[in-house]
RNA sequence: GGGCCUUUAGCUCAGCUGGUUAGAGCGCGCCUCUGAUAAGGGCGAGGUCUCAGGUUCGACUCCUGAAAGGCCCA
C-alpha cells in the first residue's frame, strides 16, 4: 500500500514535514558520507555578510548554487559544500558607526579601536539566524556548521601567507597616487569598489576666465564641474595639435573681451551669440603662457600658473583648456610630475578645506562649490555657471560622493599578470558566455594594479612593518614569524588592530623601531583568498586544499564580475598561475514586477518569506529556474510564483494522487520481474520520458538550468493532459489485466523518474513523491531521493518516430474537437464518423494505427483517412520554401508560381501517392518531389471541418436514433456521477439507483442499461418513484426531464 | 564617451544554422469536458516582432545605424 494522498495539497506543511525528515535522519551529511572516497566535485561558496537581512536575490543565488552539488552527488561525486561568511570591511564598520552615532574616524579612535572592533565582530553576525533560517527553509544544502569565517586568526594567517608570497616576489609596492577616496570613510577605494557606486549626479558647470599676464584683455577660458578644485589650480593644459582661437565678444559690463578656447568648442560654448574670431593657433603655441592665479591661499615653491601640453585634452566637452589641480586628478598629477609643478593640497582627509583656505576653511568641499562660484562671479572671472548631469562615483556603502585625491597607498602588481589572467580566462566556462570576453574579459584586458590599502579599523591588517627611522620594511607571513620577530610567543594574539599594532621590534638595519604600517587590506582580498584561507593552508590541511582546488563550479550575481570573480581569479593567477574556478554561472539582477530595480528606498523589495509562506520554497525555486535565462535580469513577484504552483506543481501532484488512489484500490505494486505488455500510448510515454532524462542530463552537464527544467514542465503537461486522460479508462475498469498493469507500470516509472529529475531543483516535492512511491514499497531503497542515483535513460526506448506520430495524433484530435465545436456537436453526443486528411503519404498509416484512440477521444464510432477522391474536400498545393528555396534559390519564385498554376487535383493525388510532379519554367522542366510540396485540403461547402496547414478533420454530423439514445445515456451517466460526488461517495462505492424519466429518455436508458450500470457502479437500477431522504437530483436536457436518487449499497 | 546585455500579444517568455500563416502559458470573452485535477479542450479578441536602412528569391532571425531600458567602465 502507498500512503493515501489527498489531491488537496498543503504545500507549506508538506515542506516543513520534509525538513523535519531530513533533520531527523541527517540526510545532508549522509549524502556526503555516502560518497566518501568518490571523485570530488568542488564547489566554492561566495561568502555573504550576515549584517543585513537576506533578500530575494540571495534566494536566487542560493537556489542556483544548490542545483549542481545535488545533481553531482546523485551522479556519484563527493561534494563538500562548506559555507562561508565575509565578516570584515566597511559595511560592517558603517553599521557599528550608525549604532554609535559616529560620523568621523576621530570619533572611532576616541572610542577605542579595540572596543570598536569587538562591536564589529558581533555586528558581522547580526542577522546570522535569519540567514540560517532562510538557507535551511529553501533547502540550500551548505554546511554552515563548518563555515569559514574571514575574521578568524587562521583565516588571516593564510591571507598573510599570500601577501608575504607577493612581497617576496616584489609584487607589493607603495605608491603615491590620485585615488578615488571616500572622505566620510577616510579611505581610498579599489576600482571594483568604485565600480559599485556609480550614480547620476548633478554638479555645477562653470566657465572661468584666466587673464593672461602678458596679454592684457586676453583670457584663457576653462571649464570645470568641480569648482572646489580651483584653489589648488597650478596650470592649464592644452592639446598640442588642437586648433585654438582667440575670439572677441561683447560683454555687458566692460564692452569687449577676448577669450582663448578650442575652435571646435566655440559653438558649444557660445551658441548663437555672435563672436568674432580674431586669431587662430595650434595648442603647442599656447605653451608657457602665464596667467594670473585664481587664488593664492597656499604659497607656490615652484613656477606655476602657465599653459602646459597634454594628450589627454579632448574637444568633446568644455573648452579644450583643462584646469590642472594635481592633488585631485590622475592626469593632473602626471602632468605635474612631467612639468615639475607644485602640488597644492587644499583639502584635509575628511574632505574639508584646510585652515589656509580661509573663506571656506572646515567646509566640505562640495558644499563650498556655490560660494566659490559666487566669489569668482564677484571678481568678474566667471563667464557662466550652470549645472551638469553625468554619472559620478559615490561610495558604495555610504553614498558620499568620492573625491579623487592624492594618497600614499599599497598596490599589488596585478597589471604585470594581465596577459596571464587573460590567458587563464580562456579555461573558464562562463554562463552566459558573453561575460567571458565581454564584461570580465575587458576588465582583465584593461587591468590596473590592485589598490590594496584601506585606512580603516576592522579588517585584515596589512602585515608590513616599517622602521620609523630608516624606513626599512619587512613583511610577516605567519604568526610564528611574528613571534620570532617580537621575541615572544604570540600564538594567542588577536590578529586585528589594535593588537597587532602593538607588536614592535628593533630594526635590524639601524636599531630603530619597527612598527606596523597603518593600513588594512581591501576586503575583496579576503574573499578572493578563500580557496587557500578556508583551509588555513599552508599551515595545515594540505591534502584538503589540494583536493579542493580549483572549484568546478561557482555562482554569484553579475555584480561580482569585478568583485569576487575577479579577486579569486587575480589571487589564483598570481599565486598559482592557475584558475580558481572552471565553471561559473553569472546571475542577472532581480527586478520587481514592474521591471524596476528592487531597493529599500523604492519600497518595492519582496520579502522572500512572504513567497515561501504562500506557495512554498519549491515553487519559488522553480520559478527562478524556469522564468528566464539565468544571466538575464528577471522580474519577480509573489503572483508569478503562485502561477508555478497552479500550473505545474498541482498538475504533477494530482497525477501522483490519481496514481496512488487507484493503485491502492487495485493493490498494485511495482514488480521488477514482470515485463509489462506496453500499449502504443505506454511506449510513447516511456519514449518521451527517456528522451526527457537524456535532455535534462545533457543540460545539467552544460550548466544549463533552464534546459533542465522547462522540458520537465512540458513532460508533466503531456503526462497529465494526454497520457493520463487517454488512459483513465484503463485504470478505472474493474478487471486487473495485463493492460492495466502496463498502465500502472508506465505511470509509476514516470512518476519515480520525475522525482529523481526534480531532486536537484525541487528537493521537497521530489522527496515527497519518492518517499511514498519508492520507500513505502521498497525498504532496501536509499533512505532519501537525495541519496539515490540520478536516473539513466535507455536509448532503445527512445523512439523518435513514435514521438512524431503521437504529436500528429494530438494535433488531429485537437482538430477533431475544433470541428465538433464548429458543428455545434458536444462531445457527449456520439457521432458516426470522423475523417482526417494529412499532408503527405507517410502520415496516412498513423491515422489508421491510432484510430481507436482518436475515436475514443472524439467520441465517434469510426475513424478513417479521407481518400484522394474524397467527398469533403478540395486540394491546394503549398510549395515549401525551405526545401525549394534552398534548392533553386533565385529561380524559386518562378517555380513556385508554376506549381501553383497546376491543376491541384491530379497533382495532389500524385504527391499523396508519393510520386513526383513536373513543372515547366522558361522551357526547362523541373521535377518536384513529394517532400517539397505540402498538400493542403480545403473544406467544400456543407461539411463540419477544421483544418490547420495540411491537416483537416471532417465530421459526419447526421444523427441516427441509436446515436441520439447513446448521447442521452451519456448525459444520464454524467448526472449520476455528479450526484455520486455530491453525496460524497467513495470512488469504489456501489449504488442502488432510482430514476423517473420522460419517455424518450426512458427508452434510451433501457437500451443502454448495462453501459450505465457499469459506468456508475450501479448494482440495481430501478425505474421507480424516488424514495424520500436519499440524495436526489432533477434536470432537464435535450428536451427530456429526469429525476434520480441513489443510495450506497453496503458490502 | 566606451563595453556588454535587453527590446516579440495586456503580463511572463519561446522562436534552432534566414523559409513566406510568428507561437506557448497566464489574463479576458464565449462554448465545452470531467469520479484525478485548484484542472483540461475548442473558438475568439489581442502583434507595424522598438525604429530606419542594407544583404537576399525570401529577414523576427544576418549586417549597419538609431532609439529606449539595464548593468559595467571612463
Amino acid at each position: 500500500m502507498f500512503r493515501p494522498v489527498s489531491p488537496k495539497l498543503d504545500i507549506v506543511s508538506l515542506e516543513e514535514s520534509i525538513l523535519r525528515f531530513w533533520k531527523t535522519h541527517d540526510i545532508f551529511h549522509e549524502t556526503l558520507r555516502q560518497r566518501e572516497g568518490q571523485p570530488e566535485y568542488v564547489f566554492y561558496e561566495g561568502p555573504p555578510t550576515a549584517n543585513g537581512k537576506p533578500g530575494v536575490h540571495h534566494v536566487l543565488a542560493r537556489a542556483f548554487k544548490d542545483v549542481f552539488p545535488r545533481y553531482k552527488t546523485m551522479r556519484g561525486y563527493h561534494v563538500i559544500r562548506r559555507g562561508g561568511w565575509d565578516t570584515h570591511g566597511l559595511p560592517v564598520e558603517i553599521e557599528v558607526e550608525k549604532q554609535l552615532g559616529f560620523n568621523t574616524k576621530r570619533e572611532i579612535e576616541a572610542y577605542g579601536i579595540a572596543r570598536f572592533n569587538e562591536l564589529c565582530r558581533k555586528s558581522a553576525f547580526t542577522y546570522i539566524r535569519e540567514w540560517e533560517k532562510l538557507t535551511e527553509r529553501i533547502a540550500y544544502w551548505v554546511d554552515l556548521d563548518t563555515a569559514y569565517i574571514t575574521y578568524t586568526n587562521d583565516y588571516i594567517e593564510s591571507v598573510w601567507w599570500i601577501l608575504k608570497n607577493f612581497w617576496e616576489r616584489n609584487l607589493l609596492y607603495q605608491g603615491f597616487k590620485v585615488v578615488p577616496y571616500c572622505p566620510r570613510c577616510g579611505t581610498p577605494l579599489s576600482d571594483h569598489e568604485v565600480a559599485l557606486g556609480y550614480d547620476e549626479a548633478t554638479d555645477p558647470s562653470v566657465y572661468v576666465r584666466l587673464p593672461l599676464v602678458d596679454e592684457p584683455g586676453n583670457s584663457l577660458l576653462i571649464w570645470t564641474t568641480t569648482p572646489w578644485t580651483l584653489p589648488a589650480n597650478v596650470a592649464v593644459a592644452a592639446h598640442p595639435d588642437v586648433d585654438y582661437v582667440v575670439i572677441e565678444r561683447e560683454t555687458p559690463e566692460n564692452g569687449k573681451e577676448r577669450l582663448i578656447l578650442a575652435e571646435a568648442l566655440v559653438q558649444a560654448v557660445f551658441g548663437d551669440e555672435p563672436v568674432k574670431v580674431v586669431a587662430r593657433m595650434k595648442g603647442r603655441q599656447l605653451k608657457g603662457k602665464r596667467y594670473h592665479p585664481l587664488f593664492t591661499f597656499l604659497p607656490v615653491d615652484k613656477p606655476a600658473h602657465y599653459v602646459v601640453l597634454g594628450d589627454f585634452v579632448t574637444t568633446e566637452e568644455g573648452t579644450g583648456l583643462v584646469h590642472m589641480a594635481p592633488a585631485f586628478g590622475a592626469e593632473d598629477m602626471s602632468a605635474a610630475l612631467e612639468y615639475d609643478l607644485p602640488i597644492l593640497m587644499t583639502v584635509n582627509e575628511e574632505g574639508a578645506f584646510i585652515p589656509e583656505v580661509r573663506p571656506w576653511a572646515g567646509k566640505f568641499v562640495k558644499e563650498a562649490d556655490p560660494e566659490i562660484t559666487e566669489d569668482l562671479r564677484r571678481r568678474g572671472l566667471l563667464l557662466r555657471a550652470g549645472t551638469y548631469t553625468h554619472t559620478y562615483p559615490f561610495c558604495w556603502r555610504c553614498s558620499t560622493p568620492l573625491l579623487y585625491y592624492a594618497r600614499p597607498t599599497w598596490y599589488i602588481r596585478t597589471s604585470q599578470f594581465k596577459e596571464q589572467m587573460v590567458a587563464l580566462n580562456e579555461k573558464i566556462n562562463w554562463y552566459p558566455e558573453h561575460i567571458k570576453y565581454g564584461r570580465f574579459g575587458n576588465w582583465l584586458a584593461n587591468n590596473i594594479d590592485w589598490a590594496l590599502g584601506r585606512e580603516r579599523y576592522w579588517g585584515t591588517p596589512l602585515p608590513i612593518w616599517e622602521c620609523q627611522q630608516c624606513h626599512h620594511q619587512e613583511c610577516i607571513g605567519s604568526v610564528a614569524e611574528l613571534s620570532q620577530k617580537a621575541g615572544r610567543d604570540l600564538s594567542g594574539l588577536d590578529l586585528h588592530r589594535p593588537h597587532v599594532d602593538e607588536i614592535r621590534w628593533k630594526c635590524p638595519e639601524c636599531g630603530g623601531t619597527m612598527e606596523r604600517v597603518p593600513e588594512l587590506i581591501d576586503v575583496w582580498f579576503d574573499s578572493g583568498a578563500m580557496p587557500v584561507a578556508q583551509w588555513h593552508y599552508p599551515f595545515e590541511n594540505e591534502k584538503m586544499f589540494k583536493r579542493q582546488f580549483p572549484a568546478d563550479y561557482i555562482c554569484e550575481a553579475v555584480d561580482q564580475t569585478r568583485g569576487w570573480f575577479y579577486s579569486l581569479h587575480a589571487i589564483s593567477t598570481l599565486l598559482f598561475g592557475e584558475v580558481a574556478y572552471k565553471n561559473v554561472i553569472c546571475l542577472g539582477l532581480i527586478l520587481d514586477a514592474q521591471g524596476q530595480k528592487m531597493s529599500k528606498s523604492r519600497g518595492n523589495v519582496v520579502d522572500p518569506w512572504d513567497v515561501i509562506n504562500r506557495t512554498g520554497a519549491d515553487a519559488m525555486r522553480w520559478y527562478l529556474y524556469t522564468a528566464s535565462p539565468p544571466g538575464q535580469e528577471r522580474r519577480f513577484s509573489s503572483d508569478l510564483v503562485a502561477e508555478v504552483l497552479r500550473s505545474f506543481v498541482l498538475t504533477l501532484w494530482n497525477t501522483y494522487a490519481f496514481f496512488v488512489t487507484y493503485a491502492n484500490l487495485d493493490g498494485w505494486q511495482p514488480n521488477p520481474d514482470e515485463t509489462p505488455e506496453y500499449t502504443a500510448l505506454d511506449r510513447w510515454l516511456r519514449s518521451t520520458l527517456h528522451a526527457l532524462v537524456r535532455e535534462a542530463t545533457d543540460a545539467l552537464e552544460h550548466y544549463d538550468v533552464l534546459g533542465a527544467t522547462r522540458p520537465i514542465e512540458t513532460f508533466v503537461d503531456q503526462l497529465s493532459n494526454w497520457y493520463l486522460r487517454r488512459s483513465r479508462r484503463r485504470f478505472w475498469k474493474s478487471e486487473s489485466d495485463a493492460d492495466k498493469r502496463a498502465a500502472y507500470a508506465t505511470l509509476y516509472e514516470a512518476l519515480v523518474t520525475l522525482s529523481k529529475l526534480l531532486a536537484p531543483t525541487m528537493p521537497f516535492l521530489a522527496e515527497a513523491l519518492y518517499q511514498n512511491l519508492v520507500r513505502s514499497v521498497d525498504k532496501e531503497a536509499p533512505l532519501s531521493v537525495h541519496l539515490a542515483e540520478w536516473p539513466s535513460y535507455d536509448v532503445s526506448v527512445i523512439d523518435e518516430r513514435l514521438n512524431r506520430e503521437m504529436a500528429l495524433v494530438m494535433r488531429l484530435a485537437s482538430l477533431g474537437h475544433a470541428a465538433r465545436n464548429k458543428a455545434n456537436r458536444k462531445v457527449r453526443q456520439p457521432l458516426a464518423e470522423a475523417a482526417f486528411a494529412v499532408g503527405n503519404a507517410e502520415e496516412i498509416p498513423v491515422v489508421e494505427a491510432y484510430a481507436d484512440l482518436l475515436a475514443d477521444e472524439l467520441n465517434v464510432k469510426r475513424v478513417r483517412v479521407l481518400d484522394a477522391t474524397s467527398e469533403a474536400v478540395a486540394y491546394s498545393l503549398n510549395p515549401l520554401p525551405k526545401q525549394l528555396g534552398q534548392k533553386y534559390a533565385s529561380r524559386f519564385p518562378a517555380i513556385r508560381k508554376a506549381i501553383l498554376a497546376l491543376d491541384p487535383e491530379p497533382a495532389a493525388k500524385r504527391l499523396l501517392n508519393n510520386q513526383p510532379i513536373e513543372v515547366n519554367v522558361d522551357g526547362e522542366t523541373y521535377t518536384i518531389l513529394p517532400e517539397e510540396v505540402e498538400v493542403r485540403v480545403q473544406a467544400r461547402e456543407g461539411f463540419a471541418v477544421a483544418s490547420e496547414g495540411p491537416y483537416l478533420a471532417a465530421l459526419v454530423t447526421d444523427l441516427t436514433p441509436e446515436l441520439i439514445q447513446e448521447g442521452l445515456a451519456r448525459e444520464f451517466v454524467r448526472r449520476v456521477q455528479e450526484l455520486r460526488k455530491q453525496a460524497d461517495l467513495d470512488i469504489a462505492d456501489r449504488i442502488r439507483l432510482y430514476y423517473q424519466a420522460t419517455p424518450g429518455l426512458e427508452a434510451a436508458l433501457a437500451a443502454f442499461k448495462d453501459y450505465i450500470m457499469g459506468e456508475t457502479l450501479t448494482l440495481e437500477m430501478l425505474n421507480q418513484p424516488l424514495p424520500a431522504n436519499l440524495p436526489a437530483a432533477e434536470d432537464t436536457f435535450d428536451g427530456e426531464r429526469l429525476q434520480i436518487a441513489l443510495e450506497r449499497i453496503q458490502r
